[in-house]
Parts: C-alpha cells; structure tokens; sequence
DNA sequence: CTTATGTAAGGTTAGCGAAAGGTTAGCCGG
DNA sequence: CCGGCTAACCTTTCGCTAACCTTACATAAG
C-alpha cells in the first residue's frame, strides 16, 4: 500500500518514513508543495500526510487543488501550530484528519491506519477473491484454510491487485505500487513476482490473468 | 512484562524501581509529568505507576491525556496526602488503584501485581501455544510437564512474544520490552536470545518462526 | 567461582532482480 | 488458411546482498 508523505523538515520527514514503512506501507517522500501537487495527479496514493507549511505551495493549497480534481483519497494534516482556525479551515478544505505537531509516531501510525481502514472499500475488515482472503487489519493473506506467506515485495503486488477487483493492472502501475518514486522501477521484475505468486496460488479457486499488453488481473475461478 | 514508573522524588523512585525489577519487570523510571506523557504515547507498557504531584505536568493530567488517546492499560495512582477528593477525581479520571504514601514497598508489589493479573490478557489465568503453557500468577513457563528454567532476558523475551499471540514482534520492539528505556538497545542482543529460547523449546510443539525483515512469531507446530 | 550476558566474527540462507532463453498470441503476407 | 514473424509474456538460472544464525569468548554480575 503507498502513501505520500510532504513534509519539508528533512529529519522529521525521514523518521515519520521510517515510521510508516515499519508498518508495511510503500512511502514517497518529498519536500514541497508543488512536487505534491504534481505526485498527487499523477500518482495513485492510499493516503496523503501533508504539512501545512511547505514551500512553493502551502498545505492548504494542495489539498484544495487535490479535491478540485475529485479525488477522494484520505488526507491527514500536519501543522505546527494547534490554531484551532487552521484545523477548521483544514476539514473545510476536505482533509480527514488533523495533527499538531510535535506529535507521537505511534499516534501518527495509529492515525494513518484508521484512515487506511475507513478508506479501503469503505471500512470493510475483510477482503475476498475466490479462496484468497486479505485481512486488512492484519495485513495478511489467507487461502482456503492455510495463511499465505509473503515476501514483501509479493505482498505489495498481491495487495495492489486484491485492492481493486475486477480491474486490470499494468505492469508500470504495479512497479510504482511496489517500489514507490525512490527506487528505480524495473517492471521487468514485476513479472518474476507474478510469476511466484501463482506458483503459491497454483491449484486455489483464484488466479492471476493476464491481459496482453494491458496487464493483469485477480480473479476467481472454479478449481 | 514492562512498567512504567514516574515519581519526582529521585531516592524513592530509585527504592521502587528496585523493588519492581525484583519481583522479574523491567522498569523505565521517568521523574516528570512531560516525560511521562510522552514515553506513554510511545512506548507499550503493562502498567504505569503515577506519583500525583509531578513537575511539568501533574499526575491527573498525564492520566487524563492518556486515556483521552484510548488507552486502556492499569494505572496505579500515587499520592502525598490521602485524601478523598483526591482519590475520587482519580479514579474518576480512570485510575484503577490508588495508593497514599508512605506505603510499604510490598503492598505497592503486591498491587503491581494484582492488576498486572487483572488487565493482561483479561484476567486469563494461563496462556497456552502449543505445548507451552505460560501462568500469569506465578509468571512461570511449562514445557509440556517439565517447568522451563530461563534467565530474565529470555524469560522478558518469552513473555512478549507470548503476549500477543499471532502477531509479529519485530527485534526492536522486543528490544524495548526487555530493556526498556535506560539501557542501549541492542536489537543484535535478541538474535541470541532467541537463538537459545529455541535451543530450549526444541523438539517440543511450539515454535518460534522467523518472518524474514518483520520479526519473530511463537507458534504451536505439529512435533 | 559460577552463571548470565552480550559483543564480535564468521557462516548460512532467503529474497531480490538482471539476464537469457523459451513460449505464446496476434499479425501479416502469401 | 497457413506458415512465419514479432512483441509480449513466461520461466529458469544465478550472483549479490542483507538478514539471520551460530559459536566463541570476554566481561559483568551475583
């Protein structure tokens, strides 16, 4: 799951990173305002933690512009000061939570996990395609009675395809799902990950199709 | 097992502290209301001991935020004067137990320990995975029929991974329940001792389970 | 003195992803 | 219709690295 971070104090950004990848989750981090706004339209995020005081372009600003595009992705505010003004402005911009600094990681994660809760399809715990089953509190899979072990970058892409069923994935959108703007994103190794995960799926009520040229897709099938 | 304990007057704290690790806990002594707060909303403990009257910020209000964030865990009130007001704007506030000084360090022990019996696991009395058996009351773990013999940096270990069953902990966060705060965290230190805990439980139906970048996990097996 | 502890050091292994060759689907000319 | 062609995809192999395991030993604690 990938979720932007814009925060412009460099060590503070880099410790709530740390913070949020120790939690499973895939971070961009960057530093300005018009970097995010820019990320954010062109980018597929799960949930945005935005300072409010960035350079270029202040928090409020690319929050408005995002909910002007339409898009509904959750939004978590940071701030330095705890002006009851700015919250209030924050929430009418359509920010979902709010948070003054200084503040606790651990609240911060707690946070940002509930919001990734409310959001992914609207609050629901559980998330099934055939015999998978993705527990969304635990982050794990399950299929048939067995618990499917992962390795990390496999449970980026099991996720990003569970995440929307029905629709097709390609490759690139999986490469940025699983290595996020940082690393360099080789969609060549996305086919290796497609490749084990169905040898671990060989033989369940649920397979990865692909769609040529296109992508590829979580679906059910009778065994 | 882990507590927090926050007392501004240096040598009683200091007498407490020593008495606590005596009877096996590890403890993190804190000496003022601010510090307290934050270790509170940053750390995971299984009990905090709040002296009233504390620097920075005062007993009721470390208490108060803290269940104002939804925490659940024993708070054992300490207090100068014994008086009634006191003790109900106290438990109004969620404390679960109360205590006026001077006291006698054993009633305090004996208090630790009884809402350490209460709230850890609600109340349950043992705590089984696979053919381990752990007992709250006398904090003694049974292998099969034989009763295990551990040090207290494996049995601080055992305890935490016991605790929650199911879940991950990763070398850090054990780190932390065995050291606490005070000492350097060595997370390379939890390699050995995992490395000897298995030596102990080998053969028998419970495991400890490597999940490789995440962490460790107990688990019952089949023999 | 005995036991517990934890650093250091080396060995081992899982996970990663590039490379390379095999396979398949779709297209096109005959 | 059919064989050939190509691009996209599949699969295997393999070297690298970081994480983890294990042993040995020095130090500290009781």
């Amino acid at each position: 799951m990938r979720v932007l971070l814009v925060e412009d104090q460099l060590q503070l950004a880099e410790s709530v990173a740390q913070a949020l990848k120790g939690i499973g989750l895939t971070v961009d981090v960057l530093h300005d305002g018009v970097a995010a706004d820019l990320a954010l339209s062109s980018e597929e995020y799960a949930v945005a933690i935005l300072d409010v005081g960035l350079p270029r372009m202040n928090g409020f600003e690319v929050l408005a512009r995002l909910r002007a595009r339409g898009k509904t992705l959750p939004v978590l505010m940071l701030t330095a000061r705890s002006d009851v003004k700015d919250r209030v402005h924050g929430l009418n911009l359509g920010a979902d939570d709010y948070l003054a600094k200084p503040f606790e990681l651990t609240e911060l994660e707690a946070r940002v996990k509930a919001l990734l809760r409310r959001s992914v399809l609207g609050g629901e715990r559980q998330q099934q395609c055939g015999s998978l089953i993705y527990d969304l509190e635990t982050r794990r899979f399950t299929l048939g009675e067995e618990l499917l072990t992962l390795t990390s970058r496999e449970q980026a892409v099991l996720e990003a395809l569970i995440a929307r069923p029905g629709r097709v994935m390609s490759k690139e959108q999986l490469a940025a799902q699983v290595f996020g703007l940082d690393e360099e994103a080789s969609s060549d190794a996305i086919e290796i990950y497609i490749h084990r995960l169905r040898k671990k799926l060989d033989g369940q009520a649920v397979a990865i199709v692909t769609f040529r040229g296109l992508g590829y897709l979580l679906e059910s099938r009778d065994v």
